[in-house]
DNA sequence: CTAACATATGAATGTATGATCATATATTCA
DNA sequence: TGAATATATGATCATACATTCATATGTTAG
């Protein structure tokens, strides 16, 4: 008994394979938080701007004309997520894509929607 | 003028540079949009499910271990990102992933997880 | 040291959203 | 036709979350 319902009348080979292929529990919300981090406007437009270099916050604040906490704050989830990383240089912090998996999840996403 | 703030003092060319190729405000939505679909530990469940194989909404929820609801609730979410497309067969609904696209995204998202 | 600047963060608030419950619609079977 | 099955959906509720405001921390310049 792998944990699946058998409690009720199900067709059970299909729903038995479905469940034993289907990845863990854990694994799926690790993969919903990365996704989740990609899901606001806000977040890719900032994803977006480091694409093509690494900027200072108030650069981002003044290039995607948001203020200054909302980008911090927005930088923390990315940060906590592992989506960019940060040097400091004196009073700034210079902030970029921490790999290439992240440009690439961006990249596809966008192929997505414009061939859609 | 192409949109962004000028009126503060700003290292000019970077923000300008910057802001010149940031993506548009309307495809950040979208994008943004793509990702929320896949945003959700129950919907990436559902989206690992049907990367094997397609499956009605009775057996995806007895694999799942959801109500009947709550995954149907999820489907309508799906179709309309047009993550998945269905069939109807009878009183059956066979439900698949939409294109290769989503289960690239849901692969390399795999693959991020799972390497970092 | 003090003022100005850059960034981070906690609290408050409005909005979005996922699960559940009840119910509606549609199809098959006896 | 009526019962059973499969799916969809509206309402409700509790929670998550993005922004704003105020403020704290840290750094540089004068």
């Amino acid at each position: 008994m792998s944990g699946f319902r058998e409690d009720r009348f199900v067709d059970g080979d299909k729903v038995r394979q479905a469940h034993s292929k289907l990845i863990d529990g854990s694994v799926a919300i690790w993969l919903a938080e990365l996704f989740k981090a990609l899901a606001d406007p806000s977040r890719v437009r900032i994803i977006s701007a480091l694409t093509h270099t690494e900027l200072c916050v108030h650069d981002l604040a003044a290039a995607l004309d948001m203020s200054q906490s909302a980008v911090s704050h927005q930088l923390r989830s990315l940060r906590e997520m592992r989506l960019v990383r940060y040097r400091k240089e004196g009073r700034h912090v210079y902030y970029q894509l921490d790999d290439e998996h992240i440009r690439d999840l961006y990249r596809r996403g966008l192929e997505h929607i414009e061939h859609g």
